[in-house]
Formats: C-alpha cells, structure tokens, sequence
DNA sequence: ACCTGAACACCGTTCAAGT
DNA sequence: ACCTGAACACCGTTCAAGT
C-alpha cells in the first residue's frame, strides 16, 4: 500500500527510455529493491509490460541504466548540494566543526577533492540505499559498462594529482574505491532497513543501539574485540566515521608514495 | 543441464538444518545466485518445499546461515592450504621490514595475520563468487547476525595488536574489512561472469582483455586516467593486486597511528 | 516432531496483434 | 516505429493432511 503516488500524466508524455528509469528510480526509492517490478511501473506509467519492453532489454539492463543515472547526476553535482527538504535535515552528530567545510567552493587539494567526490557518492547511497548493491554489481559484473570509469575517473584524476607513480594509480585507486562504496554501503541500508527477527527498526539511532547491544553481548571469550567496540558504534556519526576510514586510505597512500609524508 | 550431480542418499540421512545448507551451497557454486531455488532444493534433497520450510523460516535465513557456515569455516581454516604458489611471491612494497613470506606457519606479525585473513575471505570468494554479494548484505542489513562479527574480530584483534589507540579501532578495522570484502568482491564475479551485450567470456584473461580494451576506446578527453590505467589492468595477477591494495590501508593506519612509522 | 505436495500469489518475459 | 495485453514458465511460500 501507499505506493501510489502521481498518477497524473498518463498520455502527456510519450513513453521514453528516460521516463521509464525516472519511474524506476522512484519506485526504487520508495519500495526499496524488490518495490521495482514491471507490473509496479506498467501501472504507474500506464501502459503494457511490452512497451517498456521495447525502450529496454530487461531488467538488469534496466538496473544498469538506473544505475548509471543516479552516478552520473552524483558525479556531475559534487557533493550535497543537499536537495533541500528530503527528511529531517542530517542527524548533525558532533562531527568535525569546519572539515571540507566548504560548499560551495570546490576542493582545493587532491585529498579535499577526493573527500568531496567519495561524499558525493556517501550522500546518494544515503539518499537511494538500494545503489549500494547494484553499484557493488556494476563494479564486478560489467567494469565496461560506463559507470565504472565514471567513478575510477573521478577518483584517479585526483590520485595522479598526488604524485602517486603512475605504476601504483591502479592500486591506490582501487583501495580508494573499494572503501568508499563498501562504508557507504554498509551505512546505508541501515536507515530503511525492514522488520527481521530481532524487531522493527524505524529510525538509525535505534538501529545502531540495537546492533550495539546485541555486540556487547557477545562470548566474552570469543569476541573480546567486537565487544569492546561495541560502545563505539552507539555513538558515532556516520559521516564522521566514513571520512576518518577515507583519511586512513589517503594516509596510506601518502605514506607510500608521496615524496614527502 | 548438467546440475544433476549425486543423487544417491536419498533417505540414508534425515533431512536437517545442515543438509540443506550443504545442498545450497553445491547449488549456489554450480550455477551461481539464481541457481538456488526451492524447486531445485527439493529436488536434489528428494523432499517436498514444506520440509525444507520446517527447518528453515524462508530463503533469506537460508542464505544467512549458507554465508555463515562458508565464512566461519574459511575464518577457523586461514587461507589456502591450497594451491600452490600462485604467482610470483608479493610486490615488495616499501612497507614493512620483514614481509610475511611464511606459508606454513602461521603469521609473526600483526600484519602478516591480517594478510593471512584476508587471503582466506580472498579465496573463499575466489571459490564461491556469489559469497561476495552475500557477504555484502549481511555486512550492512544484518550486523548483529554472525557473519559479522566474525570477521571483524579476525580482523579487529590484530588492528588492536597494531598498538592502534581504542578509539580508532573501529575505524581502523572497518577501513580493513569495506577493502577487503570490496576488492576481493570485484575480483570474484569476473571468473565466472556469464554472457553480456558485449559478449562471452570463458576464462578471466579474456575478460580482462575485454575490459581493457573497452577503457582503452573511452573519450580521451573524458577519461584521460581510465584510459592510462587500462594497460595496468591487462597484464595484472590478482592476487599482488589484493595485497598491494591490503598493504595502502595498512601503510594508513600505522602512518597514522603507530608509535614508530 | 517431521514431512508431503497441491495450491496461491506473484514475478520476468514473450509475442501475435494492433495503430 | 511504438504500444497493447493475454499468456507462459517459473518463483517463494503456505497449509491441510499425513506419519
């Protein structure tokens, strides 16, 4: 129930490819993976499955495309211009006071370029958790597909501007890669995630206290590590974790390859 | 076709928990993601969808405890026993002294016992590619399940050994295991990727090839890196990439936290 | 307690037919 | 060229009924 919102303009516009990912990007948005189904976006566009089998192949080309939309306006934006009122502002957190701070202002060294493409791409999981899985998909399954080198392009430029040998662009690019999407992803289901066995989780802040609490209750023996993390992940803000592990890989690469530390 | 292998014990054993689990996983290596399927299930169990019900609540507990029982085997096993020396040692990056070079033995350093658990997630992706994704899901929709704390703490206590202060050490490990579980992700679909629009590939060089090829004809004005990066990826082991990638966020996390570079 | 198997609701995809 | 919509094969899941 309650996914029927705009129905409005049934025959105003001709079916397109761009109208059927639009379509698709909301439903995904609203019903999370499995809200994305042909017979959901048959009706809210109004039509047959065969129309919109005609402007796309099937449903995986269909994910690709959606995919590769949302990256693209990402990447084109920057980060966050922040879409006005999409839900209660961000939780705040105690976060660092002034940090990339700047908006508006493009970066102005390789690491604040990078900080701000990797929460361009933070802050769209945020917004479209389903992302994290099929960009996980893109990356392995069809690296030539365009939005792999969307992605290792806006990263590597930055990399090369590091001073990193060219011998070692591959590698550090990849570290970079690979964090940014698996700590974006990790955060991000996390927000909508449904009902499961352990209860209904409807905000973060609970979810988190539930996670904690079922950490700390850990074997003792087994998980002493885990445990004494546990208190960790109660706390923290998300963003402020996320950029802390980016700095690490940046640290990292510096530490290797810069010729100063 | 050809997913008929054994058939033979068909009530030697009782049907349970752990026979199901084991039957998933020989469906889900054999044809992958969407191979495992209640019909298949229950055809090579000999049974009917409602007895594998009674000992299973639905298809994403069993995927849980198929994800649980790879990870916690490969966690308690280390990495391969296996097979040989694949490729040529490793790069011999700047970082540490002494390098892990043991095989046998188990590892001295810190370091070295993270590489050795990382090798270990490495290959068991390696050997069963739909673990990637698997793992993914579990990491970020379901942390307080098993799977997770597992391997944070495999990897967490060596992160603590590493003299990395308390409170960076959830950072620091999540830094390690979004790398880890996101590299060896991406290098495991690649082995048995099916058929696309751009079309077959058997073996992994090949698609390597395909891949390389592909970046190497982007727009040289929108993808200067991609296309410089393109040759790196032909010729490269996976393995040594792995590792090197391993060894940038390691390189991080001591540059930024050891007493001693 | 454990298993059977028919049945249900739903899914992605096809295709002859229309305009 | 673009769209319709009935139909097909298949899926996860349920449940009355058996032992």
């Amino acid at each position: 129930m309650a996914t029927r919102t705009r129905r409005s303009q049934r025959r105003t516009e001709a079916l397109s490819r761009e109208r059927i990912v639009e379509a698709a990007v909301e439903l995904l948005d609203a019903a999370g993976e499995s809200g994305l189904t042909f017979r959901a976006l048959t009706e809210r566009l109004a039509t047959g499955p065969g129309a919109i089998y005609w402007h796309v192949a099937n449903k995986d080309e269909l994910l690709g495309a959606v995919t590769e939309a949302v990256v693209a306006a990402t990447l084109a934006a920057g980060p966050a211009t922040s879409t006005a009122p999409s839900g209660p502002a961000r939780p705040a957190g105690p976060a660092g006071p002034s940090r990339s701070a700047g908006r508006g202002a493009s970066a102005d060294s390789p690491q604040d370029a990078i900080r701000a493409v990797a929460l361009g791409l933070f802050e769209a999981i945020e917004d479209h958790p389903w992302l994290a899985t099929q960009l996980a998909l893109q990356l392995s399954r069809n690296p030539w597909g365009s939005v792999t080198p969307r992605i290792f392009e806006s990263i590597g430029r930055q990399v090369r501007a590091l001073d990193v040998p060219e011998s070692s662009w591959f590698t550090a690019t990849s570290a970079l890669v690979h964090y940014v999407l698996g700590a974006a992803g990790q955060n991000a289901a996390n927000g909508a995630s449904a009902d499961t066995d352990t209860g209904t989780h409807t905000d973060r802040a609970e979810f988190l206290d539930t996670v904690s609490s079922a950490w700390e209750e850990l074997d003792p023996e087994d998980y002493p590590f885990t445990r004494a993390v546990a208190d960790q992940v109660r706390g923290h803000d998300d963003r402020e974790q996320f950029l802390s592990g980016l700095d690490l890989v940046l640290a990292g690469i510096t530490a290797l390859h810069s010729p100063r530390g």
